[in-house]
DNA sequence: GTCTATAAAGTGATAGAC
DNA sequence: GTCTATCACTTTATAGAC
């Protein structure tokens, strides 16, 4: 794509200029609610251009979403690696001891990371899709999951266990879900939580007050001692 | 519609079974994706008929919207009733007193409540919807809100309110969301966790487990001394 | 690699008979 | 209330000129 500093062809420009518009109208409207028409007509392209760049509108609408995974992991990924390398140099289990409070420190670091991640505007279009393709998945949901989603919650899982100093492997998993659920909740029902916050949207400030609240959160989850 | 004991009509029949199958197939492939034909279709009934009984296709999708919204106002109702008829009777303020265990209940069983909902199978398709709905709002997202959501998500604050002993109100709000969103991960993002998880679907002892875990978090969350 | 033109099928809505 | 038939329009995909 783009990230090669090759000159770019002149097919290329139009493969990336439908690439571009496929993204927004997709995440805006859904697949089916945008013709082809209206994608090329966007990319000041001609229609036929996406059959022979893409093959048809299913082509287009997979390449959209290897396209996204691409960027994820490429923003992700060194926030990843570092939490890999620091559970492989680690104790296997840190039983409340100094350990702890270091994987602590990489979790809160990862769910800020994620937070600041899902609020940017350019994401917004992503978390659409992303969010889409859950309620009905089609192939692309494939290319997301081995794409990041995956390995971001394995890496979550991973440090929840090591905090807790337990091998409660499905009460990790539990966890993470429950986690990754705070951070979501503010794109997937971004809509409800805005009424809800009386907010118009979520800009610096309020971005600082939801990392606040779910480091608050995922710390109090994750210290408090089992009660029941 | 069907909750009163009045003998159906003929025509009613027919403005329930296009309901009926409206709210599959919208909730599975949306509104643009499905055809007025299918829907007719589906129904075993003649395709005109969308028109004389909703005025047209955006007519049966608004009625869906307002059917799910009673549906749900009336299973959350009851409890929603004995939640406000607790705030109303106890004291403005409960700061760890014996009142905030008893406003603690009631949050779980509201969390409890509202997770085993969308547990359901029947819910399925309505979460779909409702999540579709907020990632493009249409009028429908209105009902939605007025109907139900605005007044679940009050309550709760209200609840944190007064278990925390506060008057920071967008700190209320703000947990309320991170506990709304741990319940609705498992249907926002159902397909990544059940793989997360290695579930194939959410059964009973499943569904006690998501329950047990929000339990444990919201304790640890409104229980937690503030350190930071 | 890009264009025009068009084939083949599908769409929502509705007029009018019963 | 329900039906058939049809209008006016949009859809994806592709053949073929440049």
């Amino acid at each position: 794509m783009a990230t090669k500093s090759a000159p770019m062809q002149r097919g290329d420009v139009t493969k990336e200029a439908l690439l571009a518009s496929a993204i927004a109208v997709f995440a805006r409207d859904g697949f089916h609610a945008v013709s082809t028409r209206d994608i090329a007509h966007i990319s000041g392209v001609n229609q036929a251009l996406i059959g022979y760049h893409f093959r048809n509108k299913e082509g287009l609408y997979l390449a959209v979403f290897e396209h996204i995974a691409k960027q994820i992991k490429a923003r992700i990924g060194p926030l990843a690696d570092a939490i890999e390398a620091v559970l492989e140099a680690g104790p296997a289990v840190a039983a409340r001891s100094e350990g702890a409070d270091t994987y602590l420190l990489h979790l809160l670091r990862l769910t800020d990371g994620m937070t600041g991640m899902l609020a940017q505007e350019n994401f917004a279009a992503w978390a659409q899709l992303i969010t889409r393709e859950q309620q009905a998945p089609t192939a692309a949901f494939e290319v997301l999951y081995d794409g990041f989603m995956g390995r971001v919650l394995g890496l979550m899982t991973q440090l929840v266990l090591r905090i807790r100093g337990s091998d409660d492997e499905i009460a990790a998993r539990l966890t993470t879900a429950t986690i990754l659920g705070q951070i979501l909740v503010f794109r997937a029902c971004r809509t409800g939580m805005l009424r809800h916050m009386a907010w118009s949207g979520v800009s610096d400030s309020e971005l600082a007050a939801i990392q606040r609240q779910i480091r608050r959160n995922v710390t109090a989850i994750l210290t408090s001692k089992d009660t029941e």
